[in-house]
Parts: C-alpha cells; structure tokens; sequence
DNA sequence: AATGAATGAGGTTTCATTCAT
DNA sequence: TATGAATGAAACCTCATTCAT
C-alpha cells in the first residue's frame, strides 16, 4: 500500500517535470529520449511507469487541468462582479507563466486527437466540465454562457502570449478584459 | 513568360489545397506522402514546386495571411464604432470555418519554429503588422493596442470554436464579443 | 549524312563539357540534373544523346583514353631511353590538369563496375591494351611489363596529386621517377 | 565503465566488418540498409553506434590509417637501405589484400569530401603526417620527400591490383619498385 | 524497478528516367 | 529535337516501443 502512494507521487512528480518540456517544444516536436532525459531516468524506467507518450501527455493534460482548477477555485467568491472579475485577473497575472504554458499545451492536446475521441472521452469531458463551473462559480454570473465565455477570451490573451512578438503585456490585457466585462455588466445585467 | 505565371498559380492551387489538410491534422501528424495524395501528385512533383515540407507550410501561411488581410479590408470603413464592429462581426461568421482554419494552422506555425526564428524573419514580422493594419484601419479605434486586442480575442474565439465540444455557437460568441466592445466604448471612449 | 555527323560532334562537345563536373565530384556524387545544367541542355535533350548516365560517362572515359593513347603517340619515339622517358615527363607535365583528372575518373570508373562486367566489356579491353601498347611503343624496354609499371607508377603520382595537401609538385615527382627508372635501366638493362 | 568499453570495442568490430563492403562497392554504392546488413544489425542499432553513414565512413578511415602505421611502425628498422625496402615489400605482400582495399576506401573518401574539408581536418592531417613519418622512420632516407614518393608509388601500385586485370602480380610489381629505389639510391645517395 | 541497446516501420527527401507538349 | 514537369523507387535517417540483462 505504501509503495502504491509512493509510485504515485513519483509519477506526478514526472508529470511535472515535462511540463516546461511539452510547452516549449510541443508534443510532437519532443522525443520519448528527450522526456526521459529531462526525467532523469531511462526510457525503460518511462515506460514502467506510462504505458506510452501518448497516455504520458493525456495524464499530463488531466493534472494540469486539476491544478487550475484548485487554482481557480482558491480565489475568493464574495463581493461584486467587478471584484471577482479583478481578482480572477490577479491570478492569471500572478500566475501567468503557469497559464500560458497551459494554454499551449492545451491546444497541443486537442491537435494530436480526432475530434471524436475528445468528445468520447469521459474523463476530459469531465475535465472540461469542471473548469466551466470553476469558473461560473467564481464569476457566478446569470448566464453560465457568459463565464465560458470569459474563459474563451481568456485563453485568447494567453495563446498571444506565446505567438506575437508585438503583443503588449500580459496584465495590460487582462485588464483590458476586466475593464471590459465590467462594462458590459453594468450595461446588460444592471 | 507564361509558363512561370502557370507555375505560380499552380502552386498557389496547391496550396489552398492543403489548407484543409493541416488545419484538420496538424503540421507534424501530416506527412509529405498524404500531402502529395491529397494534391494528386507524386511527392517528386510536390518537391519540384517546394523545397521542403516546412517551407510548403510556410508559404501555406504566408498566403492565408494575405487572404485574410485582403478580406479584412473589403468591409466598408464607415460609421459608428458598433457598426464597424458589427460588420467585422458579419464577415467571421460568413467565414467562419475559413478562419478558425486559419487561427489553427497559424497556431501550429508558432508551435514548429522557435521564437528566436520567427522574430527574425522579416516576412512573418510583416504579415504580423499587415494583420494589425487591417484591424486598425477598419474599426479606427483612438488606441492602436486597443485594435490588436480585439484580434486577440477574436483568435480566442476561433480557437475555441476548434477544441470545445461545449461551446455555443461562433455567432452568438462573436455578438457577445461586439456587444462588450461596445460597452466599452462607449463607457470609456465617450 | 551530314546530320549524323553534326550529332556525333555535338555528342563529343558534350562528353567534353562535362570532364571537369565527373573530375571534380566523382560520378556518384553528380546529378543528372547539374550534368543537364553543365551541358546547358534540358535533361530531356541529354537523354537524346545519351540513353542512360552510366553510358554517358562510359562514353566519357572512352573519349578519354583515345585523347590520352593520341597524345602518347605524338611524342617523338627516338633517342636514348633517358631521352624517351624525359620526353614522356615533359609531356605529362604540359599537361599534368588533364592527366590528373583523367586518373580521378577512370578510377571513379572501375568503382562504380562490378569486376566481371569490366573483364567481360571488350571495348574496355581493347582500351586497356591501346595504353599499354602506347606506352610500349613510346619506351621501347626490352620486357613489356616494364612499361606497364611505369604507368602503374605514373598513376600513382596523378592520384597523390587530387589526394594529399603535402605532395610535392608534379614537375618534380615526375622528375624523381624519371631518374629512378634511369637508374635502374643502366643497372639492370645495360 | 565496462559497459563503455564494450561498447567502444563493439564499434571498432562493426567498422572491420563493413571493410570489406566499402572496398568492393564503394562508399556511394552502398546503403546503409546494406551496411546493417553486413553488420548484422538493424538499421536503427547502427544509428545508435553511428550518427551517420558519412562519420561511420570517416571513422573506418580512421580506423585503418592507425592499423597502417601500426603496421609499418612493426618492421625491424635497422640493417641497409635495401634491407629496409625488402622488408617493406615483404610486408606490403603479406597484408595485400589489406592495403589494396585501404587503398581503395582511402580514394574514396577523398572523393567524398571537398578539399577545402579535407586540409581543414585537424584529425586527417595527422593521419597524414603519421603515415609520412612512418614511411620516413623505416625507410631512413636523406629526403623525407623521397620517404614520402614511395608511398605514393606504392599505392599506385596497390591501385593498379584493383583496376587492372592485366596487371602482373603484386609481389613481382612491389619486387621491381624495391629493385629500382635500389638502384636509385645506389647511384645518387651513394 | 531500472537500464539502454535494439528494432523496424515509416518519415522526409533525392534523383535517374520518362513523356506530354 | 527540345523542354522541364512528373514519376516513384529507394536513399538516409528517426523514434516510439520492446526486452535481455
């Protein structure tokens, strides 16, 4: 029993150690050699403990997604729209590295699945789902549309992050954003 | 004379004709032998019109950039800000599939060249401006950042439209997105 | 008539123009293409005149060695054997550039045929038995073999001059064993 | 540390086994399906001894130049100069088949190279002076050139084995090279 | 549990040759 | 005759995965 727990927590431990991996380069740009040297370990001793990339990445992917998840719900949900939409935004910031590597490796995900695995897939569809409350939750905004919407653009600003080079800063945008759902409350749902 | 004008168009027709192709797989999940059978031509052929699969690519982004500038750039400029912004509105859900393509290919772009490349190339650093140019031009908005900001979550939209199974729909999305822009204005560009 | 004529010099202007491309890079290492482009000729047009790139060069080589026995036997065959031997030094010096890559390829030659095909091809034989016999002629040594080594050795000398960085020059080799064979004619042949 | 030993040993293995390979076919003749082959490995197995079929090349070159000299460095030094010569001819008659082939996988990998390459080579002109002054120690003549000119008249030599199949045998020719440097030496280093 | 050498299918690319124009 | 686009077999090489140790 002991031993089980330990596995397990070094096999988190992995998971996390090529993250940064998997950010920068891609899933398909990263050798099976590459991750395991990053590891520190063989590619038999890998292969113990995942079964293939593939399953490495998609349990890679599942822990991420918890992570943020934790994260999103550590904020607290009191006070007015505007306050929770700020601290939301003070989290991204704090956090921005975290989530912009989230975000590339999200997408990386969806790229090397068809479409129809993702959407059988129970486990990401419940992934899926508790980000959406996650976020509706803290938000707690009278159309659950509107908080995954919030999450859309959110992960906009992040993938720009990555991509432009003339982008401006991180925590201008956010809170461009911010001031921008602010303003759209007021208007619509006063 | 003429024969180099055949050729070019030709690889221009070669190349709209791999859009769909990558923007389903991914650069990395596709290789040159599906390439050239979706082309109808022998990889020896597509080799004598590319130099190589990533500049095939690359060309492939190259144009759907200037497509996309040239598109932008056909919508009237006049009117009120809501109106610009409707109308900007109006020509991604007509082509909707078209650039949610493109916000993935353009992603799959990023992800297979390292920043320090992409900075330095002087083609891309371009087509970033011309990207920007357009929006400016078209919603004239008193802050360009303000302009780029827009496109930002326009992309995060279009890349939500490929990886979600939960989203709504892109229209509804993108009025939502013209009803915050313009919110915003109007409480803060009064 | 006078059609074929024109083709078969054309052809040997051809075989002409490209020694230096086969000298320079070995035959394995050319392409038909840079061949083509060499001759300023499409690839379609060198097909015309040669039905394969193997014979194209075999056919180069053959030039070759009818060019070389030629010059071997404009050489003044009177005189003392120190006298015939300086005048064969004088001549491979005027023209060490040609006999050097002549060397290069025909080595490139025998590389690129089995043993058996080269044994079997009796033009190659008839050839090989014309230098032999020019050789002969022009020396008139007293045992055939004799003047067989001595084109062994002068081959020896063409190929350290394409090799090595740190040979002495050709003038003086050539010198070098042109005394050596003296020597050892007065020894042995008085 | 055993396990690299090994591993350094089982290199040098598979270099002797493709000796052969190289010698008759040629470096741009053969593939590296063929090598792994002959080797009796997968394709993949010599990758992971080799970067590549150009450095494999390079390092059986190498290879065999230490055994050369090794080999040269073995024979008595003392006793007169046509002691000295006898002895080397003995030498190069016992290991022909040996120096035949170095002498063919040593053209061929100047062939493959640019010259510039070659004298840039810090490893291959050490080779080179190694092999001189190999040459130079056994033979003790009063010119290193002369020490040098050997050599090259015996590789013509040794080129002649693989070309000609109207040579006279090896030990004959390498008999009558050593009768004439005999006499050469009689009559001017006297 | 751990290692890393070994596998071999499959990737990108080349190139001698053909053929419609 | 001449062109050069097109072919496709085959080249070199990679890499996820296995397995003897």
């Amino acid at each position: 029993m002991p031993k089980i727990v330990d596995s397990e927590e070094y096999r988190k431990e992995l998971l996390d150690k090529c993250f940064d991996l998997f950010a920068n380069k891609g899933y398909a740009n990263v050798t099976t050699r590459q991750i395991a040297k990053e590891l520190g370990i063989s590619t038999g001793a890998m292969y113990h403990y995942f079964p293939s990339k593939q399953v490495l990445f998609e349990q890679l992917v599942d822990r991420i997604s918890w992570q943020d998840v934790k994260l999103l719900k550590s904020i607290a949900h009191d006070g007015t729209i505007a306050e929770r939409i700020y601290r939301l935004g003070q989290l991204l910031i704090e956090y921005e590295e975290h989530f912009v590597k989230q975000a590339v490796i999200w997408t990386d995900f969806y790229h090397h699945h068809a479409l129809a695995e993702i959407n059988d897939n129970p486990v990401l569809q419940q992934v899926d789902r508790r980000y959406q409350e996650a976020i509706e939750e803290l938000l707690d905004l009278p159309d659950p549309k509107l908080a995954r919407f919030v999450w859309t653009l959110i992960n906009g600003i992040l993938f720009e992050q990555v991509e432009s080079a003339y982008s401006f800063s991180f925590a201008e945008q956010i809170d461009l954003l911010s001031q921008m759902l602010i303003a759209y409350c007021e208007k619509h749902l006063a």
